[in-house]
DNA sequence: TCAATGGTTATTGTCGACAATGATGCCGGA
DNA sequence: TCCGGCATCATTGTCGACAATAACCATTGA
């Protein structure tokens, strides 16, 4: 109801932006495809002036890449450009969690843990489900960033890297190999956090991120020297 | 010479771009001015639409502010965002001064050595020019983000983050109250990456990223309470 | 057969005009 | 005198057309 309302207030230049996001997000325009901006106008019924501009933020998200004189084409993420990515969010969702230890209300905690609980029940329940994971995983990061209180990291965050890792998710059909791990992890972090612990919130987050990108670069290598 | 080539090379867009954002930064258009899309157009001889693309950036920057049908204006920044902006240095720029532990080369270790000398000799003799000191500043920085090789991480903080911060340092003229302190610092920072010791450069840089900040909370306090 | 060069074509970059929206100021009534 | 509504105006949002650039292809010469 209020997303319809969104739309109608709302230019169309932002909402080509959101359409055109989400869909190369999702991998309805695949990564590395060259997209043109007439035939995008067409599609999303709009002139090439809106689209233009939608094309030039999402360029600054890097969700795009432009050439002059050239064209646009859909970023396709290396490896070596994940491992960066998850260098940086080491660093940023580590001093979100600290500031999410400081900040959070008691009501933002307590929203938390049933996150968390939420999380668990499913996990018995249906362990093979994966989308529950890869959204459950983000749900939980989510909140402990807005926890953080600090609007410029959650911007950094939310309004950039993540886009970045969902789109990977989504080409890769990334699955956690290792998610009763993460889970506990999970738990320990949210227990820092309703300790109000920030050094070590912070720690345990660096430890958890950083444990991931780890274990991207071990199935890269088994990849490597493996099946391939 | 390059710099000319490049203005023939790149688009309108782009000029104007640089342009607007130099002079955003550099106060030359003052924070908070509301700026009528036709008068800019003019003013830098353009039309309309490459302008539009070019505050459509700037405004992913955070150097603008757009409300849809109203206008734009630059942004002007508050306290509060100075401090949050902080904190996201903070963790960024520790994760910096880690890599760069770890990934500069032999070369740009002895290259930040030699800057870091450079400034310790202007401190000796003119220890009143603040230019100097705040571009030395800058470059030290600068030059450590750099030395992470992390494309990433580089893009989000000179690419992002620094243009607020020198927008704030030429609003507001700031200069470092403990240019001696922050000297010294400095010089531990290097001896780390020297030693590649990615903990304690980390560390380091966290500690003077942090103390700097407190500084800036300690001045805004004794504002508060003191002459105003 | 291959390479180079020229022309052709499709795509992007730029512009000016029109439409839609919000702001400003005037006028009338209480 | 003050408040509210209405009309005007300026500014932003959108569009279609034109110009400029680079990619593509064919032709020609070696």
């Amino acid at each position: 109801m209020t997303h319809a309302l969104d739309d109608n207030v709302r230019t169309l230049a932002d909402r080509v932006f959101a359409r055109l996001q989400d869909d190369i997000v999702r991998g309805v325009i695949a990564p590395g495809t060259k997209v043109s901006e007439t035939d995008l106008a067409s599609r999303y019924g709009v002139s090439r002036g809106p689209l233009r501009e939608a094309l030039r933020r999402l360029e600054s998200r890097k969700l795009l890449e432009r050439v002059v004189h050239v064209g646009t084409r859909v970023t396709s993420l290396s490896f070596d450009d994940l491992i960066e990515i998850y260098y940086v969010r080491e660093a940023l969702e580590g001093m979100a969690a600290r500031l999410a230890a400081e900040n959070m209300s008691d009501e933002e905690v307590r929203g938390l843990t049933a996150l968390l609980g939420q999380h668990e029940q499913q996990q018995d329940l249906r362990e093979d489900t994966a989308y529950f994971q890869r959204e459950g995983d983000l749900d939980f990061h989510y909140r402990i960033i807005q926890g953080s209180h600090n609007a410029t990291l959650i911007q950094m965050l939310v309004g950039g890297l993540y886009h970045l890792v969902r789109m990977y998710r989504y080409q890769f059909s990334t699955v956690s190999n290792r998610p009763q791990k993460a889970l506990n992890e999970h738990r320990r972090i949210v227990e820092a956090i309703e300790a109000r612990d920030a050094d070590l919130a912070e720690l345990l987050m660096r430890r958890h991120i950083s444990r991931a990108r780890e274990n991207i670069e071990q199935q890269a290598k088994r990849k490597e020297s493996g099946a391939v």
